[in-house]
DNA sequence: GCCAACGTTGGC
DNA sequence: GCCAACGTTGGC
């Protein structure tokens, strides 16, 4: 078992070595800016903006192909879960971060210290129903989902298998369908 | 719009 | 290394 500081917070992760050990994670983004229906139209998109130390030695370090994600819609009523995507590049400079007309510029970022890395995905299904956070927070199983904990605002983070297979269940869907 | 919770910055 | 000030996230 790994164990993964978040802030002064420690909490259990699924094991992540091994070549064939698929992993699971949640990522958020306001349907505003790239809606989950936006992935599914475009195939892939490179998960750039993240400027999160966490988050992004997440997407630097432990993300792998293959990796199952839970789709996030935040700042939505009702914020909800939508989706399920997959990670099909594993991590890479985000290139945002150098380009001074782009909103995620970041000075003390270069080519030779980037200092911000992504991944990309690709779509893989819309739940049948989307999962509204409020039932993900009701569900027992899902009580110590770091999605529902007190203050969590990663927009990068993992997943227990356990809780992945019950939102995937909550939204209609199992894994025969992904 | 409010605000709790958290992360980052920078002076000391 | 401490910590106050500030900025951001994101549910409500």
């Amino acid at each position: 078992m790994m164990w993964l500081m978040l802030g002064k917070q420690q909490y259990k992760e699924a094991p992540c070595s091994g070549r064939n050990m698929v992993n699971y994670w949640l990522m958020k983004s306001e349907p505003h800016v790239y809606p989950f229906e936006q992935l599914e139209a475009d195939g892939s998109t490179h998960w750039d903006g993240v400027r999160n130390y966490q988050a992004r030695n997440m997407m630097r370090d432990d993300m792998k192909m293959g990796d199952l994600v839970l789709f996030y819609h935040s700042n939505f009523k009702p914020p909800h879960v939508v989706g399920v995507a997959r990670v099909c590049r594993e991590g890479y400079p985000d290139h945002t971060a150098q380009d001074s007309s782009s909103k995620y510029f970041d000075p003390k970022a270069t080519s030779d210290n980037p200092r911000w890395m992504m991944v990309d995905i690709e779509a893989v299904t819309a739940f049948a129903n989307i999962v509204p956070l409020e039932d993900v927070r009701n569900n027992p199983a899902c009580e110590d989902m770091l999605l529902v904990r007190k203050g969590q605002r990663l927009s990068v983070q993992p997943v227990q298998e356990q809780h992945f297979d019950t939102v995937l269940a909550m939204g209609g869907l199992s894994r025969s369908d992904l």
